[in-house]
Order: structure tokens, then sequence, then C-alpha cells
RNA sequence: GGGACUGUAGCUCAACUGGAUAGAGCAGGUGACUUCUAAUCACCAGGUUGUGGGUUCAAUUCCCGCCAGUCCCGCCA
């Protein structure tokens, strides 16, 4: 994705180097890959390297660059907006001309038609599955970065073209739900609250991992004896088991909705393990039968071989595992939804899984197997060490919602009182307090670790989704303020503050910002260039005055910069899945 | 034992995928609110990019060894 400039420089380039001797034939690709941004702004907008050159013109980088500097300034070559071509050492450095740049950009976003999305060759049919929360647990900080995640790169895809399913998958199955269960009907006392029943069953499978372990050896094989019939009762379908694992499965989806409609999130489709249970426990028992697959210690797996090694399919006492599950959920997902490509936002900790799941379905002649793609991310932890829901140490995403309201409502509206009316207070809270959480999360590589400390989660200063927010929003109160419509016929080239310059660069590279975001599964690309956008409208701020604008036709134009800087931030902002309020 | 990921300022993170003087935010110091909102801005200070080699005109970036952290390696998810 290059730009006019990109374009317009780099066959320029090549013109000025065909018509030297000893130079080989170029191609514009080439020196579309070539170009670069000096480190400085004051250097130049374009820099063009010149180490290559050196060995067909034999001569030293910086000799060369001032040579075509030189050349440049006799010869008729010209680029679109370029008004100072300069050698700084073995660079060849282009300034672009801050009018020409603005208006390269601005008018497009006053229109409106500047956050079309650029065309995917074939329009890719992606699937991405993420959020897989497991009923009958507490829901904590850890799946509200996957959900942040998938979310950011459901949109980010959409809006780079590609059709998008979002999928969540939800885990109603399994040992641990057992184990609750175990737990609710042997020794549970207490009711069930009002409010946040799941949480609340996440809790009693707390107390029952911790029942078990605590629990002398005899004692614990007889418990884990009780766990494993109530798990085969439930695969068998014991008609008073089921009802009870109904109503509580039921607790558990209300929790998520709610949380899901709060954070808005919305999935195009919803899997749960029960649906594909049965199915998957078919597949493995007929791939056995067909040979695919082979009968060990009782159980049923795959040889992989090599790296891979063995990966079982099916316990020994015939009940199923992730992996059983996760065949039929994939040949559901091609049969039936036909995608092109199947991506799954799953913690790093399972890449081993997926590379196994991925080879097993090829095993199995899967050929869209090769279109499988897991997008690992590291896990949330905690200073002394990983969450466990097993063992109760885990920050619930209810109780970092609240601390954050909390702090929201006391330190930051507090004088709002009696001005607003209530519910915008709430509202805008719950809106800074999404892009603080959001932000927070998608901010810092999928790949790093996120160390949870709560006293960085309520700030609201510095590199902060609160920070971008209260950009967007001082930009609406200017031009709430001012009264005037921006408009796309403003003198662009009065805007030739490097201040101003600046943000015209930002807004012109969004699109590319949000295309490798996407490409490389990054959603920090974007909310970086973001938050240089918002830094840089902050310094701007100070120095290029709207009101206070020398000439009418200044302000008009700085109105319709900051104008599209806010069009700019709420795109981007919504891409990461949040909402900037229009006042703080 | 084998494998994956990570290691950059006191702390949390960037670095346009190999380029110029490695940049931000917190924390610390100094300034700026009768001004389009100080949830802000300006300035100072802070570095042998874990470590040792290698490739290259050029390495935080690519390759190899070592160290440290996290995680995975058949009946958990």
């Amino acid at each position: 994705m290059k730009n006019v400039f990109e374009r317009a420089l780099a066959s320029a380039l090549m013109e000025l180097l065909s018509s030297c001797d000893s130079a080989p034939e170029w191609s514009v690709a080439e020196m579309l890959a070539l170009l670069e941004h000096p480190p400085d702004a004051a250097l130049g907008d374009y820099a063009f390297p010149c180490f290559q050159l050196a060995r067909f013109f034999r001569k030293a980088p910086p000799a060369i660059a001032a040579e075509l500097a030189e050349q440049w300034g006799n010869s008729d070559v010209s680029a679109h907006g370029v008004e100072q071509v300069q050698a700084t050492g073995p660079y060849l450095n282009f300034t672009i001309s801050p009018g020409v740049l603005a208006d390269a950009i601005l008018p497009a976003i006053a229109k409106g038609h500047s956050f079309d999305a650029p065309q995917v060759a074939a329009r890719e049919r992606v699937m991405i599955e993420f959020s897989q929360p497991n009923t009958h647990k507490g829901f904590h900080v850890g799946h509200l970065r996957n959900v942040a995640l998938g979310d950011a790169l459901c949109r980010i895809f959409r809006y780079n073209g590609y059709e998008v399913v979002g999928a969540n998958y939800i885990g109603d199955v399994g040992t641990h739900i057992a184990k609750c269960l175990w737990y609710y009907e042997s020794f549970n006392q207490d009711p069930p609250p009002e409010q946040q029943r799941g949480a609340w069953l996440g809790e009693l499978y707390t107390k029952a991992t911790l029942l078990l372990e605590d629990a002398p050896v005899e004692q614990r094989k007889t418990y884990q004896q009780e766990v494993r019939e109530i798990l085969k009762k439930l695969e068998g379908g014991d008609p008073k088991l089921d009802a009870t694992w109904q109503e509580t499965r039921q607790w558990s989806l209300d929790d998520f909705a709610e949380i899901y409609e709060w954070l808005g999130v919305h999935f195009d489709c919803v899997f749960f393990e029960s649906e594909v249970d049965d199915e998957g426990k078919e597949i493995v028992l007929q791939g056995e039968q067909d040979g695919v697959f082979q009968l060990s210690e009782g159980a049923i797996g795959i040889d992989l071989e090599e790296e891979l090694g063995f990966f079982l399919l099916l316990k020994s006492d015939g009940t199923t595992l992730y992996s059983t599950k996760d065949l039929a959920l994939a040949k559901h997902k091609f049969d039936q939804f036909g995608i092109d490509r199947s991506i799954y936002v799953v913690g790093a900790e399972q890449t081993l899984h997926f590379k196994q799941v991925f080879a097993t379905l090829r095993r199995m002649g899967y050929e869209q197997a090769e279109l499988c793609h897991h997008l690992p991310y590291a896990l949330v932890m905690l200073p002394e060490g990983k969450m466990s829901s097993r063992a109760g140490n885990v920050i619930l995403f209810s109780q970092l919602r609240q601390k954050i309201m909390d702090s929201l409502r006391t330190q930051h509206f507090q004088a709002r009182k009696g001005e607003w009316p209530d519910e915008e207070i709430e509202e805008t809270c719950r809106k800074v307090a999404v892009a603080a959480l959001k932000y927070g999360m998608l901010a810092q590589d999928p790949a790093k670790q996120i160390v949870f400390s709560m006293e960085d989660w309520l700030k609201t200063e510095g590199d902060t989704g609160t920070y971008l927010v209260y950009a967007y929003v001082r930009i609406c109160s200017i031009v709430r303020q001012l009264g005037i419509e921006p408009s796309a016929d403003a003198d662009c080239s009065l805007l030739c503050h490097p201040n101003e310059k600046a943000l015209s660069r930002r807004l012109l590279d969004f699109n590319r910002a949000v295309w490798s975001a996407g490409e490389q599964f990054k959603p920090s690309l974007l909310a970086h260039a973001l938050y240089g956008l918002a830094r840089d409208f902050s310094r701007a701020y100070t120095t290029c005055s709207v009101k206070h604008a020398k000439t009418e036709a200044l302000q008009h134009a700085r109105l319709l910069l900051f104008h599209g800087v806010a069009e700019t931030l709420k795109q981007g902002l919504h891409l990461l899945g949040i909402t900037p309020p229009e006042r703080l």
C-alpha cells in the first residue's frame, strides 16, 4: 500500500537513475521498497538510501547522494509535491510541501470517502474464532484480552475488505463442569445469588478443585470417582442432571451476554462444545475403524510422528477431549460456512495442540487444514504467576470493571453531577472504561505477556485509551464552540506549521496502519498509530489554535485539519472496538 | 531431556520488518491553567538493546551457542 507521493517519487527516481550510465535497470517496485522515512521530520518526509548503489557506481554512498541531489536540480525530473531534495550523508531526502500533503488527504476525509476499504484481490471469507469462555467458570481479565483481540481483528479485517464471520465457541461440557456440578449437588448449601450467577458457579468450581486437591488420598479417590460418574452421566444424557446442567449453563450464558453487551462485542455465530461433542466422538470412532486413528492403551489417537508426537483424540473411558471436539468443529466451519480461511484466537500455550489438530485434519483428508491458522497470544499474568480458575487466584472481569468505573466516577465526573443527566455520566464512564480496558489489552504486541497490576489499569494519563478519547473530545469541543461546519474547500496550503504537517502525514498513513495491523494480526500497530496521532494533535492544539487563528482562511483550514483528525481517531478507535464520547 | 515464545531506560512498552543520533508513557526534576477542557503541553535526567560469536557497507532486527523468565511435550482445557 503506497501513497501518491511514494509512487511519484519512485518513478522519478527510476527516471533519474536510468539517465546514469553505470546504473542497472531498476523497477518502480524496487524503488518503492527502498523508500523510507527519515528519523526526524526536519530532514524530510521520504528518504532514499544510497548504499546499494555504491557497488554499481563504485563510489561512497554520501558522494552518490550528493550527486543525485545535484542531478535532480539540473534535470527536469520532478515528483508530485516535492519542494526540496537534499543529500544528507548517504541519504537522498525529499520534503513534500505541507499544503500539497494536506490537500491529498483532508478534503477526502471531509467528503467521507477516505475510509473506503482497500480492495482485496479475491475478497476472502474469513472466520475468526475468539473468546471461547467456559461456562461454570469465572470470566477473568485474561478472557478480556482474547475478546479485545478477536473483536478488533474482526473489525480490522472487515475494514480491509475481507468478509468476516466472527465466531464464539463456548465450552459448556467437560470435566470442569462435572466438578462444578458435583460440588453444587453434594456440598453447596448456599442459594444462588440474584446477580452474576455465572461468576458464582466459578467460585463453586474453585471450591470443588480445592476440596479435591486437599482431600486425603482415599477420600480423593472416592471424590474423583464421583466426578467421573457425573461426567459420564452428563455425556449419557441423564435427565435429572441434564436439567441442572441446562439451568446452570444458562446462568453463565447470561453473564457472558451481559459482558459482551457492555463491551460492545457481537458474534456472527456461536458454537457450543455440547453441539460437536457427539459428532466428534463419531468422527474419532469412524477414523479408528478406517485405520486413520489407532487404539492405544484403551484410548484412541493418531501418531503424527517427529515433533508432533502422538495426539490423543478420545479417552479410554470413551469420554471426549478438546481435540475430539475440535475435529468436528473444524468440519462444521468448512462445510456449513463456506469459509476460505479459519483463524483461531487462542492462548499460546495451545500452539502444539493446534499444530496437532491441523495435522490430524490433513491426515483425514481435509485440504482446508492448510487454511487454518492459530493466532497465539500470551497470557495475562499476575505478579505472583499464572492466573488459574482452578486455584481461584484470578482477577475477574467484573472486579476490574467495577474498580475502573468507581475510579472514573470519583476522580473525573464528580463535578458533572447535577450538570449532566445521570444517564449520560454513567454512559460516558462506560465508554471511557471500555476505551481504557480495550486499549490496555490491544496496545501491546499479542506475543508478549501482560503482567496485571490494578493501578496500571486505573491510570487515565499518558499512553492510555483515555488519552485517545480525550483528544477526540477536545476536537468535538472546538467544532461545537466555533459553530462552523468544516469545509472541504478550505485552503490546505495554509497548513504549513510543522505540527500541522505532522498531522497531515499521520492521516495520510492511516489506511496503511490498518492494513498492516490486519495482515500481521497485530491490532497493536493500529493502537500505536492512533496514539501517535493523538499526541501530535495535542502538540498542535497548543501551537495552532483554531479559535485564535490569524486569519479566517487559516481558521477554516485548521478546522478542516482537526476535523480530519477527529474522524480518523473515531474510525481508528472504532476498529479497536472503542466508541469515544462526544464530551467529557 | 526435546520444543515454542519472550528478554530494549528504575518500571511498562515502541522502533515503519536490515538503515541516519534506539523512541514513548509511568515514576523523578523544572516550567505553563483570566487561554479552543491541565484526563493536556514544553523542557531536564535516564541505554554496552540478557550474553558470546557469525553474516552484512550497515544488526534491537537475520543465523548459531549460552543464560534467564513463561509455557507445552497421551487420558486437563
